[in-house]
DNA sequence: GTCTATAATTTGATAGAC
DNA sequence: GTCTATCAAATTATAGAC
């Protein structure tokens, strides 16, 4: 993948983050990368083709750090909390999937398909990790809650208060 | 209030549910109420405006259901999750201060002010009502992201499954 | 209070030169 | 691959008649 790819997906995914499936702009994208907006049409010929491109690639991401802290610690609970606390300490910002699923009705089924991914790869993980299935998704809702917390609060501290005794529950 | 205003701002809040800050227009909500978006402007000057109004009206309400399934139930954490079931079964559709906190970082500060007293109402409330603070805020981020949940996964009874033990915990 | 008309800007997207 | 140029549509908002 080429750097420009990589930097207009980089900048969908902090505006999405930021402002929501409805907030982020070609032009937007653009200019925060350095190119025009033809250019990112060029790489990705619909909005909703990047939306759909960026999620899928989040989704991958973050099962890859889960992967790797559940190898580290051992507690799948405390993977997914260590996992969301680092997407957003890393820079402020709401879980880019939890930001697209607040509007789910609206967007169209591709970028609705990766985004639900997310949620059902979370609850299925956590499920194959020993936990029941209402536990699970008590888990996924807290910990996604969490960051809505803190993203509305303005305090990354929020995340951590929301989720602090997540792991010792039954 | 007139009729007018509320079945505009009855429009509003739907279409924010749905879509976000960024998914609602004025043509759309005027389209719905059946007036031209001049009209709309006309009770509403500007899009902020309206966003404020429809968040403080939703917050106010929302205390209101609490208050009574409090003083029906009793338990207050059974109270909040209870009027968020309410809320969603109602029309299927997200919290609208969830729906706008996940956008928070791009409201005015006049919208973000309503939507954030939202929030700390309900850790407030529930801090009132025994809790610590930091179970009132996994209490309520529990509830926020169980209802992004059944969002996204176009399954209201996903929001039972993520919150059914929910007052019976520590 | 609601309308028509319109301004000013932004948006997603395309055509074609280089 | 990136650019200039442009389109058609949508957006927030205002002026002024009724």
């Amino acid at each position: 993948m080429s750097d420009t790819v990589n930097a207009i997906m980089d900048a969908a995914e902090r505006r999405i983050r930021e402002a929501g499936y409805g907030g982020f702009s070609f032009r937007d994208i653009a200019a925060e990368v350095g190119v025009k907006s033809s250019s990112v049409h060029y790489h990705f010929p619909t909005k909703e083709a990047l939306a759909t491109a960026v999620a899928a690639r989040y989704t991958d991401r973050f099962a890859e750090a889960v992967a790797q802290e559940v190898t580290d610690e051992g507690d799948p609970v405390e993977a997914w909390r260590k996992a969301f606390r680092r997407a957003l300490h890393a820079d402020g910002k709401m879980c880019l999937c939890g930001s697209l699923a607040a509007t789910a009705g609206d967007l169209s089924l591709e970028v609705a398909g990766q985004v639900r991914r997310f949620f059902e790869l979370g609850v299925e993980n956590l499920v194959a990790g020993g936990l029941s299935r209402e536990r699970a998704m008590q888990v996924i809702a807290t910990l996604e809650g969490a960051m809505l917390l803190a993203n509305v609060l303005g305090d990354t501290k929020a995340f951590d208060e929301a989720t602090g005794t997540l792991a010792h529950l039954p």
